[in-house]
DNA sequence: TTGACATATTCCAATATTGGAATATAGTAT
DNA sequence: ATACTATATTCCAATATTGGAATATGTCAA
């Protein structure tokens, strides 16, 4: 396997790879319904060019979709099969390790 | 889902979200071995200065699990499965991509 | 046209990540 | 003890990513 094979593949990681990126594609998983600028704005509490600027990243890399309605740009998660598979992993790593590290608690108590 | 749950679930897409530490896992998951820093070094062509480090990266979220034997640190994935289901979604996305991009170009000739 | 709203983009300073060289540590053999 | 090999860590300069403010663009309605 060529090392520049592995680029592409980084770029959906990285994209990934942010408490608000990784945030937003969890809850358009969840809400399975195409979302606004605005809408997640509110959702997370953060500034609309902050949102706006994640949601190109994740889409520079097709991990999320542009629908133009009107005055809003609709977001949705273009292979939400994938993004789910992923994020349950990356849970399930998350869940093991907080395991862990309670039993490590464990033994020094 | 609070937000700062969200930071160790980004701390393990983080570091995948490297070429080397991808290849890394994606050479661990297939090879089904434990391996040495060295032997990675040599086969991904670098110093093991920069090996070591991107394994101890991906040690710290449990991706990799260190092995003593003797003079050599073998390491192996964690959790196969898990990094295997990530792989494998990173993958359908970017042939998704490629394969799209390739229809844009068709569209464009 | 203007105004109002939704969104994208640009610019910039702060912060984080990176690779490479040098150094430190650890294990084994003599 | 010394020497040798394997590995980890530290330091540093280069690069990348980030959030926030300001600005630009885009869409619709009056």
């Amino acid at each position: 396997m060529r090392m520049d094979t592995f680029e592409a593949k980084t770029q959906v990681a990285k994209a990934l790879a942010h408490p608000l990126r990784l945030a937003i594609c969890e809850y358009l998983l969840n809400i399975k319904e195409p979302k606004c600028v605005n809408h997640l704005a509110n959702h997370f509490k953060k500034n609309q060019s902050i949102i706006s600027k994640h949601l190109s990243i994740l889409q520079q890399v097709n991990i999320v979709t542009l629908k133009k309605e009107g005055i809003y740009n609709r977001y949705t998660l273009s292979n939400p099969e994938q993004i789910s598979c992923i994020i349950d992993a990356i849970n399930s790593i998350v869940k093991e390790n907080a395991l862990r590290n309670s039993k490590i608690v464990e033994m020094i108590d």
